[in-house]
DNA sequence: TTTCTAGTTTATAATAATTCTAAAGTAAAA
DNA sequence: TTTTACTTTAGAATTATTATAAACTAGAAA
């Protein structure tokens, strides 16, 4: 991902190219595949990476403004933290219980052949598919 | 529901059959149709119901003991909030965002025709679909 | 029955994730 | 440059949940 792109992501998340933002967002969208994290992790990995310090207000602000803007979804999960992932195509998760670990599946993966039609004025918005796994 | 069966749910459940359990246990299982509710939700109703009081440790103690003996549902649903649903059997669910209401699906009315498979040494548990909706 | 014991309820404290706040700092317009 | 509006930050506040410990109670034992 070129350096304009980033810029780009923040720009159109009404973000203004500070010194965290741009670190933020090279971290999360320089990179080959997609993966998923939390706003504890991310920290973990941003500190790690950069040596400067990101105020975890400043992550949740800026993961916010990313999703808002459709840069990142939000996934499901049991538990407490909010899990996100980079990955914004249509897809589908595996996860494992006992590793809290999210695994993406391609939206082409899943064929569905039947499905209820929406209730009483409702529109079908999305449709999000969860394997959850054992050993 | 018999009020027997209250309290083999109990029973079944290693819970001694106290005045907040049985209360509990006759909310949430004496009903035709399932239902979802979260541990606040469910705190509300008991108490209109009932004019006891309910601590709200109780609750989650209760709840989380039906949950382990398979009577109660955990579904996963955007937001910080736990969800629990009555009905156990395997189903799926719309879930709307704008009202945070979950409707529940029956099985057979979604048809999956084509999944991948599970990764390194992994089995599938279960597979949950999730339609969201909108306006 | 009454007594005893282990399990229960409760209010409150503790924890964990997230959001809020207000002061100090910085990007970008003027 | 100077100014202004937006940002970062540390720490407080909030929210959902879990832990704790003292008072209470169901059910076994006498």
């Amino acid at each position: 991902m070129k350096k304009l792109d980033i810029f780009k992501k923040l720009r159109t998340s009404g973000l203004r190219p500070t010194k965290q933002r741009v670190e933020i967002a090279k971290f999360l969208f320089d990179r080959e595949k997609t993966f998923h994290f939390t706003v504890e992790s991310l920290e973990k990995h941003l500190t790690k990476k950069t040596n400067f310090k990101f105020a975890l207000a400043t992550i949740y602000n800026t993961v916010h403004a990313f999703k808002k803007a459709g840069h990142l979804n939000a996934v499901d999960v049991r538990g407490k933290k909010t899990y996100f992932d980079t990955n914004i195509t249509n897809h589908h998760h595996f996860y494992d219980d006992e590793t809290s670990e999210l695994i993406d599946i391609d939206a082409s993966e899943v064929v569905i052949q039947k499905i209820p039609r929406a209730p009483n004025g409702k529109k079908i918005k999305n449709i999000e598919v969860f394997i959850n796994l054992k050993n």
